[in-house]
DNA sequence: AGTTCCGGCTAACATCCATTAGCCGAGCCG
DNA sequence: CGGCTCGGCTAATGGATGTTAGCCGGAACT
């Protein structure tokens, strides 16, 4: 029924396998049925199709990360939830967060520049997180930097591997990876 | 004098900031003073350039960690020391390594399948390195495959933020981050 | 029934790119 | 000195690709 939705799922699958620049507007049509071309009666262009992919990604992120630190006031249980919003969205929306993390360099630079914008928050975000356990003295960190890059890193990870068929659910992954966070930032309870 | 090394170093540069694909063969010719068919005096394709970088990442990679492994008896010893060759590697190879993760897609069958083949042997070695911990009794984790993705990822992270010139040592983040592995695998002393 | 418009299609355009062919100056070898 | 080889260059090739233009069948509305 509703074209655009088709082709931009088939296109994240294309960018997600292929990569943006390796993946053709004719591949795009064929996987939707139709030729390269008509694509356009729909879709504004290839760039714009990827811009949609990033920007959503980064604001749902965000949103999951204010929605998680709107939830508690302790340091350590924020921290947990915002970490397992990271890798719910990774492992949920692995495609989007896969092609989120990759194709910066393919995006042109209105939208660039606004990705990277969200991102930079983002990861502020997380820093803030880390550096609050420490003030109040349950996490044991040398560089508060070095902490939030990891935990959003393990995130990044998720997307690559997880596959909803797998031997792990969902929930295990990101109860898992949660204590990972909590454990490497050296929290102590 | 080496016309070889220096495209090689301007592709890896170039293939890093830009990607393989959105890297031209004249982009690399101007990189390194002269134009794009002339790279081909000293080269034989951007394909084997490409092969070429992958191929002794992965070489190198699995070179540190049998000597890391081999180090020790200790499980939570060969860990640590096996973090540290691959975090340091990844930080003092940054360009090489960040290529050698992003850019499996753009490599082409025969090259492809064997690095692929390098890598997949890389993480059992980890897995089995958290697996022998868990057996110990020193590790504790819900899964063992989980754990060990979660300590490469890390260095994957690395090799995208990590500068020379940035606030931290080699050192300091190569120290760091083996700790955050320990601490991820739950490691009781 | 006639008309409109949606959503396909093919053809054409304008690039861009990896790679090959063939030329040529300069330094080295005999 | 004369030729050979090295390593650059330009031109050409062969193909791919995003996008635009314009056609056309059929469904839907009046």
């Amino acid at each position: 029924m509703d074209r655009f939705e088709d082709i931009r799922a088939a296109a994240l699958e294309l960018f997600t396998r292929q990569g943006f620049r390796a993946t053709t507007m004719a591949d795009i049509g064929a996987a939707v049925g139709m030729r390269g071309p008509s694509l356009y009666k729909h879709v504004e262009s290839k760039q714009d199709l990827l811009a949609r992919i990033m920007t959503t990604t980064m604001e749902a992120l965000s949103a999951g990360y204010r929605t998680a630190v709107a939830s508690s006031d302790d340091p350590a249980q924020r921290l947990r939830r915002a970490t397992e919003a990271h890798v719910r969205y990774h492992a949920r929306h692995r495609l989007e967060a896969f092609v989120g993390n990759r194709e910066i360099r393919s995006l042109v630079d209105p939208h660039r520049a606004r990705v990277l914008a969200l991102r930079a928050e983002y990861e502020h975000g997380f820093r803030e997180l880390v550096a609050d356990g420490v003030a109040a003295g349950v996490f044991h960190v040398d560089s508060v930097r070095l902490a939030s890059y990891a935990v959003l890193d393990l995130g990044m990870g998720v997307s690559a591997w997880y596959r909803e068929d797998g031997e792990l659910t969902e929930d295990a992954v990101v109860w898992q990876y949660s204590t990972f966070a909590l454990r490497l930032v050296g929290h102590t309870r």
